[in-house]
DNA sequence: GAACAGTTGTGACTAGTATCACGTTCTTGC
DNA sequence: GCAAGAACGTGATACTAGTCACAACTGTTC
């Protein structure tokens, strides 16, 4: 699991959280499927009845809007969870989940999750937790909302990238291990590319980040943070 | 309980799914509280180890910015529970809650949840589907932040508002049974108070909805969701 | 019913961002 | 290595929504 868990913020969803054993328990008859990148996990609109575990690769979870904008939500590494929340209502899935490398996954359906957690209680309280501190997550970047100048959202989009994606370097500096376009970016920030390309530069010039090939290096985090608003 | 369950939407965060039986054996031996109109709840930051159910009135949820902007995200009502993600996580208070009206609150501390839900699973169960559709909730409007013109989160606003307060009328004309403000519309959308002055009037020439003492009602549902762009 | 505070309606201005347009640089497959 | 396509950089423009200013209206109190 490359993925740092000294990271102050999980990767949306990770369940990285739930104590070892549990965690083998729960995954120890799943079902395992590989995806090819770009290949389609599900759909938004979808029926889902179970969940899914990174175990290698990542992917992503996108929207698109009626005007055909994508709008990126999350990136998922190794050990996050994908599609839980159709364990607990039984709405459509609300996202398009793509890999965006290839990728290899457990899945987890409704009835091995919920004979487990009856066994395990202690699934459920942690699973709560999660939700909790997602819910707390879109609660505050709801507040942001309306302090969002695109700089803040694509300082963001950089962070949650370096949270999922990340790769600890010398200090604390982060290298995004994927090539991410300033489409994607744009994308996850929720901002014009070309306004996203704006500040990217403004921030390379500052050596705030630095790009090698496709590949960003995050140098000083501390004023993405500051950029963010956090 | 004043609050149609018939409302296509529930009131964020409302427990009415939960059982009556449930319901009822978790709040046997609650303490209530009572709460005059405009007194805090809590407060942001605050510690919380337990949560409150409403059996009277209604409370409102904000946050206030850094710059003293203060935006409504969400009414209680009736039937709802308030601050629940103390119970999962020892994160402070997220939001700020106020009565908006003189209030009666049931109080569920962190041990009597557990040592109740321990003992009926289905509570874990319900109160996960709560979590989920509070955040399929939170992540529609997060994308929804892009599309935001004002009168499509306007239109959200009136919307919420009718789910958590609205009293149906016949047809599917629903009144909203408290006195509501432009500045507290325009604080649950997030948009400028005379913004959405502009844009209530437009929809009251047009009679979508109407206003007779501080009262609004809700004429043509349809038009509001056409503008909210469901 | 006069005075006052709170709320609402509306015009003028401004700031921030999406969009458009187009040239430049980088990648990739042959 | 070269050609074609993707991705990127940047200026000009248009539009949306926040802000300011102030008048009109409403309801409440003495």
């Amino acid at each position: 699991m490359p993925i740092s868990g000294k990271s102050g913020q999980q990767p949306t969803g990770s369940l990285a959280a739930l104590p070892k054993d549990l965690w083998s328990g729960l995954l120890a008859n799943a079902a395992t499927q590989g995806l090819d990148r770009l290949q389609t996990l599900f759909s938004a609109g979808d029926e889902g009845r179970g969940c899914y575990v990174v175990q290698s690769g990542a992917l992503k979870a996108v929207l698109v809007s009626a005007e055909g904008h994508e709008r990126m939500l999350a990136v998922f590494g190794p050990g996050a969870i994908v599609g839980e929340m159709a364990l607990f209502d039984d709405q459509p899935r609300s996202a398009t989940v793509i890999a965006i490398r290839d990728s290899r996954l457990a899945y987890v359906s409704k009835d091995v999750f919920f004979r487990f957690a009856d066994a395990h209680p202690e699934v459920y309280r942690h699973t709560l937790r999660i939700m909790a501190s997602r819910l707390r997550g879109t609660t505050e970047d709801a507040l942001a909302q309306n302090v969002a100048t695109v700089a803040s959202r694509v300082a963001k989009a950089f962070l949650q990238l370096a949270a999922s994606l990340g790769e600890p370097l010398d200090g604390d500096r982060r290298r995004i291990g994927q090539k991410v376009t300033q489409s994607d970016i744009a994308a996850m920030a929720g901002v014009a590319r070309e306004n996203a390309s704006r500040v990217v530069n403004r921030w390379i010039r500052n050596k705030v980040i630095t790009r090698t090939g496709g590949y960003y290096v995050i140098e000083r985090r501390m004023v993405l943070l500051d950029e963010a608003g956090v």
